[in-house]
RNA sequence: GGGCGCGUAGCUCAGCUGGCUAGAGCACCUCCCUUACAAGGAGGGGGUCGGGGGUUCAAGUCCCUCCGCGCCCA
């Protein structure tokens, strides 16, 4: 059964007198939705479906020309497996879970999330939302989880709009009817059950642990959301004491103001200079504390002294010391990036308890300060400070330097610390096929640098709750390791405000009672499953049966560590399966000097105004041009060639239709009517290009498909077009009828290879004169091309077609070099040429005659080609 | 420091598994209103394919090395 869009009766033609491209965004997008013509028919079976997880933008904030970039490479693969008869399951997704967004609702409305607060069922948003003065003067209203959400999904209804309606300019053929949104209660659903059942079979786990944490937005962070910046610092170097009067140890640190925090010394297990103090205890400075001196490979003999002090902690390194040494813990710096009230275990001597005190409250930064302060007051630091410049991880979306605090957080596995497991989700690659295929390398790399599990559980508020409760012990202390779930029929739960399984509402925090789990959980478990949410996994078997796992993965390059990879995990956990068979990546938008546009450098231009000012094929045009994976320049010159190109298509296929429109019935493409030998080695050629073009978008590769095409188009109608406009005109009847019957057959077969790059002027076109959707057409088969160019069932050399326009350039060469117009008659002409290709002029000698206003052309064997023409002389 | 990618005309880029004199578009110069299109057409100039070395009958293409740029990870 074939979409009715594809069936529709031929109209009678009606093409216009002067044909524009103004106007036909709004009115095809309009007829599109009107007509569903990129509904989702799901009474296909799996195998003729192609199905497309769509990346999901984020809605706080704008689109910008990088969107339109690569939604655009993926739309023109969409629209191809659709011609290409495949039923395309295309839907849209909106991020709107995370911090963004929860930034953007805090300030709009002037609200605070308080997770301990009940839902309040009569809240409404504050009048004074989007007043900054107003808010100020009455500070910010605190409200419960549930509330918060709401408020958030208010205000990302608006920008969902927004997107929705510029990606509708764009041209995007997706289906609107299967949105999701991140937040939305059926992902908070597929995102809970997903992560009871990873909790039920021991893929998701707590632990407390030493945690990377951002002390702006109080919250832990996972590896594949840190970065390094290259920040200033300074190496300070410290004297520790040796027992007795053996002398000290110099070290130098970036972070002095750790040192209360230190438990040991540390140096390689070869460094000759301290392999004697191995196993001895040293005594710190100011703090007086003993630690011992241990040996370790990652400690570089060629940094600093070759020895550092272990702290709990300052670094991931400091992480992996403790745990492999079994070391003490003394930790001085809470969650809010200040130095503990209270001093560690260890400080005990009546000067280093003195000392203690002039830190704790402190932030690192002034701490910092105040212990150098009294390194130099003691004489235990050596020199001055020595300024570096050296990375320091920092949380993607933080401004402060993370910090690493030990708190209980929760865990999916992600082959971090196993290495079969490791090993499992290397192996799924493999059975994607990557676009472009080294792509694959930096998705092994990722996974085998992981150097521990995926920690998801956010101290925030406007994320999917973890679904989890524990009980209060007779002291209304909480039993974390006995979690209570709820029914997986109860989803989505907010343990906030809803009370656990077989409590009381009243029992919350009450000893005996229950607490529930604050956490929400990182955007990526959300997102991570986004073909499980797309495809209706436990929500919509039918559905799932025929979209999962899906086809295409398209996304940017630079998340293949946190998206693709984390989909990777959850799939392989979910289904035991690779999520897609193919993923795409797509390359960045450069601005002219080469650098990534970005909006902090201001170098943005607004997609609308881009659409406003080319129109959407043009500016698809110029995108669908960035290959696969590469960064491309943003060249607005490119759009220009776009739009010159889809004006040529109205002018050319005026032109191709001319003849016969006007009559009441419809045109028609025989077949039996192309009989001359040009216009059928015409078809042989545009049935190589077919080929070309099928091939290159089997093989993903859009930009390639209409490098080729448009190159073919330009020459068909430079060449081709001049040749047979005098017998399309006035050739006898069989002559002129063949001229136009092979030119409706190429017009129609270039409209189809050019609508997933152009959809609004094929369409346009395709309504002249041909009934239903061109992009619900049947893609062109190059094997019904080269039928329709035979007779007899022989076929003619499609090289007759290019030795006729040799010899037409060849003309044109002399009335161009003689400065007269093309129009020139041609009194006399000879052309000499090999035999071989003067086998294949002379078949087709009359329309290069008629084309170079020539009375007759004679032929003359020779070594290469050559003309001898004659023009009309000038009139005086 | 490790990995990946890139470097071809003034600009943006094609050039696939090595094979005619290295291509296209833009820009530039000259010419042409020709009944689809002047938002067009015909022609022209412009490149030691980042440098060096190697393999080969043959290298922009394969190998090594160096230089420069970008990204990812330490």
């Amino acid at each position: 059964m074939s979409h009715p869009d594809a069936s529709a009766q031929a109209p009678a033609p009606t093409i216009p007198e002067r044909p524009g491209l103004e106007g036909l965004e709004e009115r095809w997008d309009a007829t599109w939705e009107e007509r569903g013509t990129y509904s989702f028919d799901r009474s296909m079976d799996r195998a003729d479906v192609f199905s497309i997880d769509t990346p999901p933008p984020t809605v706080s904030g704008s689109l910008h020309v990088g969107h339109v970039f690569s939604y655009t490479h993926t739309d023109t693969i969409a629209r191809y497996q659709r011609m290409a008869g495949k039923e395309v399951f295309y839907p849209m997704g909106w991020d709107d879970n995370g911090l963004p967004t929860e930034r953007r609702v805090q300030n709009y409305f002037g609200v605070r999330c308080e997770p301990s607060l009940p839902y309040d069922p009569d809240f409404a948003a504050p009048d004074d939302a989007g007043d900054p003065k107003a808010i100020k003067k009455r500070g910010d209203l605190a409200i419960s989880r549930r509330n918060f959400i709401e408020l958030c999904h208010v205000l990302t209804a608006e920008d969902e709009q927004a997107f929705e309606a510029l990606f509708r300019r764009l041209g995007l053929s997706v289906d609107w009817a299967q949105n999701y949104a991140t937040i939305d209660e059926r992902c908070q659903r597929v995102s809970q059950r997903a992560f009871l059942r990873n909790l039920a079979r021991g893929e998701a786990y707590q632990i407390e642990a030493p945690t990377l944490w951002d002390v702006t937005h109080r919250t832990a962070v996972a590896q594949a959301e840190l970065e390094d910046r290259e920040r200033p610092g300074a190496y300070h170097t410290l004297a520790f004491h040796r027992p007795g009067d053996d002398g000290d140890i110099h070290i130098a640190t970036t972070r002095p103001e750790l040192l209360a925090a230190c438990v040991a010394l540390v140096a390689h297990p070869d460094d000759e200079r301290y392999q004697p103090l191995f196993g001895t205890t040293v005594t710190t400075p100011v703090f007086g504390v003993d630690v011992p001196v241990v040996a370790h490979e990652l400690a570089d003999p060629g940094k600093g002294t070759g020895a550092a002090m272990i702290c709990t902690f300052g670094d991931t390194t400091d992480v992996t010391w403790w745990r492999e040494l079994d070391l003490d813990v003394r930790a001085i710096v809470n969650r809010a990036g200040r130095i503990n009230p209270e001093p560690p275990p260890g400080i005990e001597s009546e000067a280093g308890l003195a000392a203690y005190a002039r830190l704790a409250g402190k932030t690192i930064f002034s701490a910092q300060a105040e212990m150098v302060e009294m390194l130099r007051e003691t004489g235990e630091m050596i020199g001055e400070p020595e300024p570096i410049t050296h990375p320091v991880k920092f949380f993607e979306k933080g401004d402060r330097p993370l910090e690493i605090v030990t708190s209980r957080q929760w865990y999916i596995r992600n082959g971090g610390r196993d290495a079969s497991l490791r090993a499992d989700l290397i192996s799924r690659g493999d059975q994607i096929t990557w676009h472009p295929a080294y792509m694959q390398t930096r998705y092994t790399n990722w996974i085998d640098g992981l150097n521990g599990d995926w920690l998801i559980s956010r101290q925030r508020f406007f994320g999917v709750p973890l679904p989890l409760w524990y009980p209060l012990d007779a002291d209304g202390e909480a039993v974390h390791e006995a979690p209570i779930v709820p029914d997986e029929a109860d989803l989505p739960v907010d343990p906030s405000s809803d009370p656990a399984p077989g409590y009381d509402e009243a029992q919350r925090g009450q000893p005996g009672g229950f607490v529930g789990d604050s956490d929400v959980m990182d955007t990526w478990a959300t997102s991570s499953l986004t073909p499980q949410i797309a495809c209706g996994w436990e929500e919509d078997d039918d559905l799932y049966s025929r979209t999962y796992p899906m086809d295409l993965r398209p996304q940017a390059h630079d998340i293949i560590r946190t998206w693709l990879f984390s989909t990777a995990v959850r799939s392989h956990f979910e289904a035991d399966a690779a999520p897609w068979a193919h993923c795409a990546l797509s390359g960045w938008i450069l601005d002219p000097d080469r650098k990534k546009m970005s909006k902090s450098k201001g170098n943005v231009v607004t997609p609308l105004d881009l659409l406003d000012q080319h129109g959407s094929d043009a500016v698809r045009y110029w995108a669908a041009n960035g290959r696969p994976g590469t960064d491309t320049a943003f060249d607005d010159g490119q759009m220009k060639i776009g739009r010159r190109l889809a004006i040529k298509i109205l002018n050319a296929s005026r032109f191709a239709l001319g003849f016969g429109a006007g009559e009441a019935t419809p045109l028609d493409i025989d077949p039996a009517a192309i009989t001359n030998p040009l216009d059928r080695a015409m078809l042989e050629r545009l049935a190589d290009l077919v080929d070309e073009a099928t091939r290159a978008f089997d093989g993903f590769d859009y930009a390639r498909a209409l490098e080729r095409t448009e190159t073919w188009f330009w020459t068909f109608t430079d060449d081709h077009v001049e040749l047979v406009k005098a017998r399309a005109y006035e050739g006898d009847e069989a002559g002129a009828e063949s001229a136009r019957h092979a030119l409706r057959l190429a017009l129609s077969t270039l409209l189809r290879l050019f609508a997933p790059f152009l959809p609004f002027v094929t369409e346009e076109v395709w309504s002249w004169w041909r009934g239903g959707s061109v992009h619900r057409q049947p893609w062109p088969s190059a094997a019904e091309l080269r039928a329709a160019a035979m007779v007899d069932g022989e076929s003619v050399d499609s090289a007759m077609a290019g030795a006729a326009a040799d010899a037409l350039a060849e003309i044109r060469r002399h009335k161009t070099t003689e400065k007269r117009s093309l129009a020139t008659p041609v009194v006399a002409c000879t052309i000499t040429d090999t035999p071989e290709r003067l086998a294949w002029l002379r078949p087709v000698l009359a329309d290069v005659a008629a084309a170079a206003r020539a009375t007759g052309i004679d032929l003359v064997e020779g070594e290469t080609l050559s003309a001898e023409v004659v023009l009309e002389p000038v009139a005086d």
